[in-house]
DNA sequence: AAACTCACG
DNA sequence: ACGTACGTGAGTTTT
């Protein structure tokens, strides 16, 4: 039997855009995201039906829709994102070249064109399927018409399969009411109305009633008096209007007949397809093509067997050798050593025996290349002085957005080499001892060795080109010990003293939540958004500020502006910041402590677009501070026997560093003068003598200070203060006038971005900014703001790393007892040996205050204590 | 897995 | 006409 396949062109190519990067472009900087994610929905299900006829079928933009009329008065669709728009005249000629007819006319979409087709497909008895992303599609399902609907989540791709039997039992409707319900409700993305009020919930129940829109309506007098009713009845000409916007067209002219639809696969897959799709760097369809593997640089890596002593044998003097253990629960159970390009798989060695190795490659002044040195430092007993290269920390340097630099993408980024990643070799497979004996996982360490070796020189020249060389080699290589240092301390925590805490919280937790059950009059979720919504603003009616994607909003912000009107509203406040507590703190804490007693968390350097680090499990950089209770949390964290807490903090790091990057005069000078830079903005801001300034204008420039950091936008700055728009702006325009070096600053840091698509801080670590770029309005926008905050953010970053360089550096020096156990941004902890302190804290000042030498001088604030609170 | 909320700088 | 402050990580519920 013939088979049929009928493709929603745009809806499929909307579908590849949003599923696939958008940075994914080839040689030439053409986007081929829509294209690549197109072409491998279609080979698969061109592999899984094999049809006998094809036809892909797209909206035509340019002249008149049917209803154009109508969508003119109600407001334009979303226009395609260019970088789409590009790929749509690519697809149509590469489906030329595929041999598959196309069809598109002018009047008509591509759903009227589709049915239509599928319609002439049944007559001529053939077996269709559609494949589209849109459900309204799904009211053309037959018995013998099969709508495909694939769904991404998660880079895995799946298909949706409705016959009308599907349609029937997953909707409880038929394929045709399909279209009597979406009368009733509507559908904004393609703009029909609908009757007001009347969501899917209640469509679905009066159609599964009534099947028709002109029964729904015939029947009004039977519903209840309500809103429903009285909106119905109001609207009897836009219900029929809708649900024949609705209805796709089976009778449109087609400009393709049925019959020249037949493809082959000889001319699907011909000499002149792969070629052309070469030419467009569409390198992973090469699969399809039989003998093909020539065309793409497959690598499969020689590793094999080996002693330490055959690795020692292989190597010659200097160059480079990539390294990668492998240890499980602490034990090592192998290596991979790639030297010019072969990996020797070396199992269970003694951690000495790697070590001697090691030491004697470090000898010939050979360089030891390996994805993630932190971990390798205390095993390897490493040196920040050695000549070790991390391709992990370099790769972030030069793409820091991306947070993982996984061997294979890095592999296909700088050599445009395909290999299997680590994924899709181990699946779900842990490391475990068996490791070494299982190939899958035998290759991936072979990989990690290789990728390491071989992107060294790459790496490195790409350094040097982008002038980063230095900077990896003076603050991102040595930070890397500073980070493990931290995680090899941690810090103490005082078990009991969290219990307890927890105990208090619990206790009011049970009486908050009785209460707010009361008040409800009934029990229900208080952690479910949902259900807290339903109550608050449906059963007690309160006002609903509604924002969200799928209801109310119920967070702090429309609380605290309903706080006075009902009792529940204090005690869901409470009971919110009081679970919160106990669950992320608490309990989250308690499950991180060690053996010793202490948390060692894990410290990340490659994770963050502006240079700053971050923390994880647990992460010890967001411990409760701002309120009260909250902040006696930080009680439990205490100094080892012997030891006392000397924590320092930048004052207004980023603030002094815009004033100094700026070169803004007013601002620097700012800074020698006044104590209270917020107080000083408000003065010279508001022309207000300084001893005047209350605390009320001075929290409004404390307000603008920030905005201006993040990039400073008018709505911003008035969520923020909770004034109009036009009020903020107004600060703003005061700010910028006072400062006008400032201005200036983040106007060029704009436009130097948008020539260049980055950003850099003082010490020339870049962040790439491609939102600058795009069509969208409120993506560039964004780039913007981004543009004026990572130089700021990520100067900062930069200097806090120098200061906990050379603390550690000096500790160290000094063979001090003292260590540094953690970095909260513009803070620095360190438990300090009793005997120890006034040194400690000498060093801190000076190590801190003298990282950079700005046109502001920079300040700290040190504080000694027995506990995390008592260093405020 | 995504959405929501909230802790920090 | 849009619908936002910059940078993170974690817990809970919902899909």
């Amino acid at each position: 039997m013939n088979k049929l396949l009928l493709i929603d062109g745009n809806s499929i190519m909307n579908r590849g855009f949003y599923a696939l990067p958008v940075d994914l472009t080839n040689q030439k900087g053409q986007h081929t995201n829509a294209l690549l994610g197109f072409l491998n929905i279609f080979f698969r299900i061109y592999e899984e039906e094999r049809p006998t006829n094809i036809c892909v079928a797209f909206d035509v933009h340019a002249p008149t829709f049917r209803h154009e009329q109508y969508k003119d008065y109600k407001g334009k669709r979303n226009p395609m994102p260019d970088e789409l728009r590009e790929q749509m005249p690519m697809i149509k000629e590469l489906l030329h070249v595929m041999k598959i007819p196309t069809m598109e006319q002018a009047g008509y979409e591509a759903d009227d064109l589709i049915g239509t087709m599928s319609r002439k497909g049944m007559e001529a008895g053939m077996e269709v399927t559609i494949l589209s992303g849109d459900r309204d599609l799904l009211q053309l399902a037959t018995d013998s018409v099969m709508i495909r609907i694939p769904k991404t989540r998660g880079g895995k791709t799946t298909v949706e399969d409705y016959r009308a039997s599907e349609v029937a039992s997953t909707y409880g409707v038929t394929p045709t009411e399909f279209i009597e319900m979406k009368g009733l409700m509507g559908d904004t993305s393609d703009n029909i109305p609908g009757v007001p009020g009347i969501g899917p919930k209640t469509a679905e129940k009066l159609i599964r009633t009534y099947h028709t829109v002109e029964s729904v309506l015939e029947h009004t007098e039977e519903m209840p008096q309500n809103k429903m009713r009285a909106a119905l009845e109001e609207n009897r000409e836009m219900a029929i209007f809708s649900r024949d916007l609705s209805r796709i067209l089976l009778t449109a002219p087609l400009p393709v007949e049925i019959g020249d639809t037949k493809v082959s696969k000889e001319e699907l897959l011909s000499d002149e397809v792969q070629k052309a799709f070469l030419e467009l760097d569409l390198k992973s369809l090469m699969k399809h093509f039989a003998g093909a593997e020539a065309a793409v640089k497959e690598f499969q890596p020689d590793f094999r067997d080996g002693k330490l002593s055959e690795v020692k044998a292989f190597a010659e003097p200097g160059g480079v050798v990539g390294f990668h253990p492998v240890f499980a629960d602490g034990i090592l159970l192998g290596t991979a050593f790639s030297v010019k390009g072969t990996v020797f798989l070396t199992a269970t060695d003694a951690v000495a025996s790697v070590y001697e190795l090691l030491t004697w490659f470090r000898k010939q002044g050979t360089v030891i290349a390996c994805m993630g040195i932190k971990d390798l430092i205390r095993p390897f007993r490493i040196t920040p002085e050695e000549e070790w290269f991390d391709t992990e920390v370099a790769a972030y340097l030069l793409d820091p957005l991306k947070g993982e630099y996984p061997y294979h993408e890095l592999l296909q980024k700088y050599l445009d080499i395909s290999v299997k990643s680590e994924k899709e070799l181990m699946g779900k497979q842990e490391l475990s001892i068996f490791s070494f004996s299982l190939a899958e996982a035998r290759e991936t360490f072979a990989m990690k060795a290789y990728t390491a070796e071989v992107l060294y020189p790459v790496l490195k020249e790409k350094l040097e080109q982008e002038e980063m060389w230095e900077l990896y080699c003076s603050m991102e290589h040595p930070a890397t010990f500073v980070l493990n240092d931290m995680e090899h301390y941690g810090i103490r925590v005082d078990r009991e003293g969290l219990e307890a805490y927890g105990a208090r919280l619990d206790a009011r937790i049970a009486t908050l939540t009785k209460e707010i059950y009361e008040a409800a009059g009934e029990d229900f979720n208080i952690n479910s958004t949902k259900q807290l919504g339903q109550i608050l603003f449906e059963k007690l009616e309160l006002p609903s500020g509604k924002k969200t994607k799928s209801g109310y909003s119920t967070n702090v912000d429309v609380l605290m502006k309903i706080r006075e009107m009902h009792p529940i509203v204090p005690a869901i406040l409470e009971y919110r910041q009081l679970t919160k507590l106990r669950s992320t703190y608490v309990d989250g804490l308690l499950a991180s402590i060690s053996q010793d007693g202490r948390i060692h968390s894990r410290f990340h350097q490659t994770v963050t677009a502006t240079g700053r680090i971050s923390s994880s499990e647990p992460n010890l950089q967001n411990i409760p501070m701002r309120t009260e209770l909250g902040r006696e949390l930080r009680k439990v964290f205490i100094p080892s026997d012997g030891y006392v807490f000397v924590d320092a903090d930048y004052s207004q790091i980023e603030l002094r560093v815009m004033a100094a990057m700026s070169g803004d005069e007013n601002l620097i000078e700012a800074f020698h003068q006044a104590k209270d830079i917020h107080a000083s903005t408000a003065s010279k801001v508001f022309g207000v003598p300084i001893e005047e300034v209350d605390s009320g204008l001075r929290r409004k420039a404390k307000a603008v200070n920030f905005g201006i950091i993040y990039g400073i936008s008018s709505f911003g700055l008035g969520q923020d203060l909770d004034i109009s728009r036009k009020e903020a702006q107004e600060y703003i325009d005061q700010y910028f006038d006072t400062y006008r070096g400032v201005k200036e600053f983040l106007d060029r840091l704009v436009k130097d971005g948008k020539e260049k698509g980055r950003v850099y801080t003082l010490y020339h670590r870049v962040r790439p900014i491609p939102e600058l770029k795009s069509s969208n309005f409120m993506t560039r926008q964004f780039g913007e703001r981004v543009a004026m905050n990572s130089p700021i953010q990520g100067t900062a970053a930069d200097i806090i790393k120098l200061a906990m360089i050379n603390v550690r550096d000096e500790l160290a020096r000094r063979e001090m007892k003292s260590r540094l156990i953690l970095q909260i941004h513009d803070e620095l902890l360190i438990e300090a040996a009793v005997d120890e302190v006034d040194e400690v804290r000498r060093i801190l000042e000076e190590k801190m205050v003298g990282a950079a030498e700005l046109a502001v001088p920079l300040y700290v604030d040190m504080h000694t204590g027995e506990n995390l609170y008592d260093t405020k």
